[in-house]
RNA sequence: GCGACUGUAGCUCAGCUGGUUAGAGCGCUGGUUUGUGGUACCAGAGGUCGCGGGUUCGAACCCCGUCAGUCGCCCCA
């Protein structure tokens, strides 16, 4: 045991139900993607520290502690990335991508921070990533959101989740509205946790989603950004939460909802769960119309999200294994290599996955060709090698039918039938394939 | 960074108040009349009981430390 090399903290391995589960959060979002019209960014895994450092904020946890932060050979400082707003940002200003104009952008893979593993929270996680950037129009906040509620749609998970909504106002508003905060929190210091009291110094936003009871009691009569508002901020969000309508998507409005990082303006949201214990938050984010001027680029109104993709695969309803459609049996290795040729006509010309089962005895071979899932079993020995025929048993009606060389492309055809009615949740009613394969193709044995 | 709980075969777990060769189920390997599964039976391999130290005549069971996992705080996807 001891001798057994460990994975780093917070790091996952993981194959079959939960790979499956995995790919199927990835597939379904690159699919939706498409539906968006959102299209691939690649970025670097990691970036110059000040990337990161600078735009989400010196005094976020994220910055100030759970970074993964190195030098590399030449001295530089680098940054595994915690995220991916900041990168997607960096390369639009290094890129000169304002040449665009409006960017639908969809990224997805692993992300950094260092913390004390907890469920649904890594060091290494995955992050699905949606912006739309130089996006100055309110109904872009109603598309993203829209994007986001369809994947939780077609991820099956959409019942199990909420979206609230809230405003962090412009600038001013948000400004306005921290003050009064502040001296709400101030007045009421010594009645707040320990935790709070910390937080009054370093990001007083925060304490409005403090889990503590006393604080709640606090919180509650504590000034509301709506009060604030500037007129155009109060637009602006009165035009989202109208899009929304439209759209037929449902939201809560919190109005103690606020964002961790410091780049957020206006809009700010988060599909939450409490199927995930603490880590409730699935899909969350909000628009930063400043963050790529202050990181020197040009005045870019954007807004995006970022979803964890272990939190959306915990709470998928389930996933198909790796199932294959065909299953082979050569009884010798003569057989073998006869199919090593059939198969490649199957996979390459029909399109068919397929396994060899060639370990054990004959019971051993059909127990693991049962358990791949397949369909067929195509068995081939002495006997058959002789007449140029293989033996196709129907694995799930449990009858057998033998099939010339020649009609191998009928196996195709079969599949191809039977895969079109479980798309249509027909399955069952598949004939058997002795009795789908046309009658003079029956053969005896 | 703080707290609680847990750590026995590949996996899920038993192991009574510390006492001779540490068990089960599943999985894996082989077999049960020559080449047939999903529903049988037999056999086999596999464990320094997370690691280190201590208490004891004796520890998987008690104590300390350490590492890891789980959940919570913090924070966030």
């Amino acid at each position: 045991m001891s001798k057994k090399p460990a994975a780093i903290r917070g790091t996952n391995d993981f194959i079959a139900e939960d790979a499956a589960r995995f790919d199927q959060v990835v597939e379904t979002f690159r699919r939706v993607a498409r539906l968006y019209n959102f299209n691939s960014v690649h970025v670097p895994v990691f970036e110059h520290t000040g990337v990161f450092a600078r735009s989400l904020g010196e005094t976020t946890d994220v910055v100030a502690k759970e970074m993964y932060t190195f030098e590399d050979r030449s001295g530089d400082s680098v940054t595994l990335r915690p995220e991916f707003t900041a990168g997607i940002a960096r390369a639009y200003i290094s890129n000169g991508w304002q040449q665009h104009g409006q960017m639908k952008l969809a990224a997805w893979g692993p992300c950094f921070r260092y913390e004390r593993p907890q469920k649904g929270r890594f060091r290494q996680f995955h992050q699905l990533d949606a912006e739309m950037l130089a996006a100055p129009d309110p109904m872009a906040d109603v598309e993203i959101l829209a994007f986001g509620q369809q994947l939780l749609e077609e991820l099956g998970i959409a019942k199990s989740v909420t979206l609230r909504l809230n405003t962090l106002g412009d600038p001013e508003s948000r400004e306005a509205w921290q003050t009064a905060l502040l001296s709400h929190f101030r007045a009421h210091e010594p009645e707040l946790s320990a935790d709070s009291r910390d937080r009054l110094a370093r990001n007083p936003l925060r304490i409005l989603d403090s889990k503590d009871a006393a604080d709640r009691a606090i919180v509650a009569d504590a000034p509301v950004i709506d009060d604030y508002l500037s007129s155009e901020a109060g637009a602006w969000f009165a035009a989202v939460q109208e899009g929304l309508s439209a759209a037929g998507i449902a939201f809560e409005r919190d109005a103690r909802l606020v964002r961790g990082l410091d780049y957020y303006r206006h809009t700010a949201f988060e599909f939450v769960t409490d199927a995930l214990g603490a880590q409730g938050t699935v899909l969350g984010g909000g628009r930063y119309d400043g963050l790529i001027e202050a990181m020197g680029g040009p005045p870019t109104p954007a807004i995006g999200w970022a979803a964890g993709i272990e939190r959306l695969a915990l709470l998928l309803p389930g996933a198909a294994g790796g199932k294959v459609d065909v299953a082979f049996i050569p009884m010798d290795r003569e057989a073998e290599l006869v199919g090593v040729r059939l198969l490649g006509a199957l996979r390459s010309g029909g399109g068919i996955s397929a396994e060899t089962f060639a370990r054990g005895n004959m019971k051993k071979r059909m127990q693991r060709a049962d358990a791949s899932g397949a369909r067929l079993a195509l068995i081939l020995g002495e006997d058959e090698r002789a007449r140029r025929r293989v033996q196709v048993k129907d694995l799930a009606a449990g009858d057998q039918t033998a099939l010339a060389y020649g009609d191998i492309g009928f196996i195709g055809g079969y599949m191809a039938e039977l895969r079109l009615r479980e798309m249509e949740g027909e399955g069952a009613e598949m004939p058997p394939f002795s009795a789908w394969l046309p009658a003079t193709m029956l053969t005896t044995r």
